[in-house]
DNA sequence: CTCCTTACTTTGATTAGTCAAAATAAACGT
DNA sequence: ACGTTTATTTTGACTAATCAAAGTAAGGAG
């Protein structure tokens, strides 16, 4: 069995591998676990040698088909989780990252089950990311963002792809929630600014960083 | 923060102590959790250190009110998780105990909370276990057995105190489930056999160490 | 081509939790 | 009171995961 250590290390590198075929470096994932790039490059080696993971040194790290089969049911646990305290405890959007992110290691996949027809097999958590399928096909569709669509088009929001509590709540408190429509109104590469508008709403200023994290498509 | 590991510790010597007051012995804490019994010793002086516990070399080891505020929690985390495994995953009777043993670890108090709500504020677990409060309060009402109890003498079925997936799937099969009405037909302490009865049923024979796991009250 | 920066790897040490086996203490029977 | 049994404690060693800091490789900048 996986440890919950192991659990985190091969979920991050999907994550970060935007759907599993690029080399994830070692720093990335340093970073996103926390961890010193010492750390990382121990705990690698170790992976490689359980076969869930290919170093190549120097480069980078990949996951194995048995890596990616690991990382999927960790990242379907988490999703699943999201959906269930948000929609079933009624718990606050920002906060569902976090309490996932420990639950995601204690729940069986008999419960995984039971939890995905409870909620009526999902495609998305309440950020809008996808839910890995039972049988590991994620959806890996790339969208457009608020920093890089057409100006003035009516778009509708797919996803938020920053879990952080901060980011949540401005989300929300601004009605960029996924399903909502908007368009944007302007956007100056020379100040970094978007400025979005939702159908009968006041104009919003948000930088391009932050438009980045806002995905979308155009309007059905 | 206490780990995982010292939520174990203290709450088995919780459920060891019935109550809290008498010292547990090493022993039975090694046991308990599976672990050689110089483990035990060496965890409980730390635990001693860190105020969970105090420990009387040689004759055992008893919780300090902050020991037994953790272990109140993680007891209370289990037995919620419990009750919602049964009655909102609808999942087995005799299968629930080992998921919440991962689960109590990984829940926070938040969680635990709304759990609580959805499940309408439980009184006890599937089997009966008594749900610690949110202020700590553990029902420690001692209840006759099929094992003490009056012979002839109309019984309700309180408690299942034996955990164990193929006990658990015994009491169910034969309908001895909390809140069943039953009485004992016949005790006979030489051959250490009880026969118990349900209203509309046939005569079941058990010993009397099964029939010490049954708690019972008089009928209503 | 050489030096420098940056990313990565190695090494040695640390912490939590564990076991095996030897040492000790208390309790027990005769 | 003496030796034996049994529970407990100690000791030394091990694994997983980590960090700090020193070492190494690879890719530019000049």
């Amino acid at each position: 069995m996986a440890t919950s250590t192991v659990e985190n290390y091969l979920k991050h590198m999907l994550l970060l591998s935007e759907g599993g075929e690029e080399l994830v470096s070692m720093g990335a994932l340093a970073e996103a676990l926390a961890v010193v790039p010492g750390t990382v490059t121990t705990m690698v080696k170790a992976l490689a040698d359980s076969g869930h993971v290919e170093h190549r040194p120097r480069q980078g790290v990949r996951l194995t088909p048995a890596g990616r089969r690991v990382a999927l049911n960790v990242l379907r646990k988490h999703r699943l989780v999201e959906c269930f305290l948000v929609n079933v405890l009624k718990m606050d959007w920002a906060a569902v990252d976090t309490e996932a992110e420990q639950l995601e290691h204690a729940i069986s996949d008999e419960v995984l089950d039971r939890l995905d027809a409870l909620l009526g097999h999902p495609e998305t958590d309440p950020h809008g990311d996808p839910i890995p399928s039972r049988q590991g096909k994620l959806d890996s569709q790339v969208y457009a963002t608020l920093a890089t669509c057409v100006v003035e088009k009516p778009l509708r929001i797919i996803r938020i792809t920053d879990q952080s509590a901060e980011f949540l709540l401005f989300v929300e408190q601004n009605g960029l929630l996924p399903g909502e429509s908007v368009r944007v109104t302007e956007r100056n590469l020379a100040s970094g600014l978007v400025t979005a508008k939702k159908t009968a709403g006041r104009p919003l200023a948000l930088s391009l960083a932050a438009a980045g994290k806002i995905l979308i498509q155009p309007a059905r």
